[in-house]
DNA sequence: GCCAACGTTGGC
DNA sequence: GCCAACGTTGGC
């Protein structure tokens, strides 16, 4: 099982709103970033652990856990000309886009915000910390229970 | 709202 | 394939 963090602006769509969602559950959506779609479409699997991390907004962090209930499959919004996400060039014949489905799981104690994971020496691989602008990202088991630990 | 970082596009 | 122009992300 690996780990992953997923970016989300909570305006749009936060940990509250999974929670809310019929079955807990949502299609990851919208990723539009090929780095971020190669990890989607190659190596995150059903039963992988995601945080959910909020972006641009007040408090950015990490905000709860979910779980990843199926592996990739075409992103339907790629195709719907009413989608902010439509793509021209994707074609149901050779889709470019993916999602997952993603199932709420928890929320942390308490968010474990940027400036906290930043400030802490022991979290060195993830790839947050060396500002990217990636919203697909695996995380280390090592930084997954530091974290984990920080929201304690 | 600003702006730095970085990804994408397109001319050559 | 290079690289300048442009667009987007995302922290502050």
């Amino acid at each position: 099982m690996a780990y992953w963090l997923f970016k989300t602006e909570p305006d749009a769509f936060s940990i509250d709103d999974l929670k809310h969602a019929p079955n807990q559950t949502t299609l990851w959506e919208g990723v539009r970033n090929y780095q971020a779609r190669n990890f989607l479409r190659d190596d995150v699997k059903e039963g992988d652990l995601v945080m959910i991390y909020h972006s641009s907004c007040k408090n950015v962090g990490v905000a709860g856990i979910a779980k990843i209930t199926s592996a990739a499959y075409p992103d339907p919004t790629q195709f719907d000309l009413n989608s902010d996400y439509y793509d021209p060039k994707a074609t149901s014949d050779s889709p470019r886009w993916v999602v997952v489905d993603v199932t709420y799981h928890q929320h942390l104690n308490k968010l474990v915000s940027l400036k906290s994971i930043k400030a802490n020496d022991s979290i060195t691989e993830l790839a947050l910390k060396k500002a990217g602008r990636l919203s697909v990202m695996p995380v280390t088991e090592h930084d997954w229970n530091e974290i984990i630990k920080m929201a304690k």
